[in-house]
DNA sequence: TCAATAGTGTCTCTTAGACAATATTGA
DNA sequence: TCAATATTGTCTAAGAGACACTATTGA
């Protein structure tokens, strides 16, 4: 189906979540060519009758392929040109998108395709067309907005300090100073998360404040 | 032309100099509809039989309108949806380039159609599309970038510090302490520019020494 | 009581801004 | 000499990292 006069155009996600204090990000098997069999990012071609804008093309990519709903996404930019897809000149915008860490499991139940959460920092095979490329900016954007704002939608509704440490330390792949840390909250973002009146994470030990995002939840 | 699996696709160029310590940007006016007579940021379609890539786009129309070679072009990112362009869905990838100051005279005397370099933190009049908002978000990335790196594309091949600290304040709209400036460019761009030996700017004072880019410039 | 983690306080070192002081030219 | 700008130095205040300290629970 090539077009000579207009390139392909397509969205891919970079689906990023934290699972046992490691960043992953979701990668699904391809199921046609090219590199059929490979494993890629998610994506899908934009569909002018459907989708409003391309924000929309990644809604819908993902409610289908993934049965996921996100709640978050912002372009991370374009991967274009007259090579890098067999097919066609094509143009691929690609998106970040975050999950919180508690629906990790859900999604991958639903499984229509194969689907597989691998280590962000460290993906275990190679990828198809240039996603390792597009892995890579996409991290490099998350930290980026990470050390600018807070990462809040990928944890739970309700979350503890100690928990949005460790969530930051795995996406920025360092340890964090947990005095430093908590000061910055408090200095920087005061506005952006609220302490739940009267809740508490219970362990074995003293008992953790819960916090929830504030009405204008920034990332 | 509408086509309605393929969206219409193009490129729309911010380009940035420095004029009397003025952030400047270049703006044409359009000879067709929609929005003709109005002025907007130059821009163009994607020819996918000329173009290798979306920056070869850029390159090609900066030299077919406005006869001028662009020494750095980066993406900002796209604007896209069905309704932005009246004529079809359409996609534009944002880019940010710079023009050296001492180039700004030989380019508007090439005119091929109307161009007017005007405040770029300021412009005196509306712009067609979304192309308010897109020089919001050029503005943004450039201030970005200039606190990050050095805009040395948009000086003469030599310069002075003074000069590169009075570019650097015309992109962030605010004074910068001589001082700090130069401990700065000490501390992290020591790699970036080297003195020119034994060039100097002479005027009614003390001469200045002349510095360029080194090998590998970075903005 | 202790183990374990939550939460806070303090010290130091680095950095950025403000501003002063010195240097070097042409007139 | 002076005017004008280049270039360097110093003081201070704010912020970040390191690390120690206190607090509160379950067992």
């Amino acid at each position: 189906m090539s077009n000579l006069l207009h390139p392909l155009v397509t969205v891919d996600i970079a689906l990023f979540t934290v699972e046992s204090q490691v960043l992953k990000v979701l990668l699904v098997k391809r199921l046609t060519d090219p590199f059929a069999g490979q494993w890629s990012l998610p994506g899908g071609v934009l569909r002018p009758h459907e989708d409003a804008t391309l924000c929309e093309t990644v809604r819908r990519v993902m409610r289908d392929k993934v049965r996921v709903e996100l709640p978050l996404i912002e372009e991370v930019g374009t991967f274009n040109g007259a090579t890098r897809d067999t097919r066609d000149w094509s143009i691929s915008v690609l998106h970040l998108a975050l999950l919180p860490m508690d629906q990790v499991e859900a999604l991958v139940g639903e499984r229509v395709l194969a689907v597989e959460w691998v280590d962000a920092l460290a993906p275990d095979r190679e990828l198809a067309f240039d996603h390792a490329e597009m892995l890579e900016r996409a991290i490099a954007q998350l930290r980026c907005k990470c050390e600018a704002q807070l990462p809040l939608h990928m944890l739970p509704a309700q979350f503890t300090l100690t928990q949005l440490q460790r969530v930051c330390e795995a996406i920025l792949g360092k340890p964090l100073d947990k005095s430093a840390f908590r000061r910055r909250l408090k200095d920087l973002h005061a506005r952006d998360m609220e302490e739940v009146p009267g809740a508490f994470e219970r362990g074995l030990q003293r008992p953790a404040q819960l916090w929830r995002p504030a009405m204008s939840a920034p990332m």
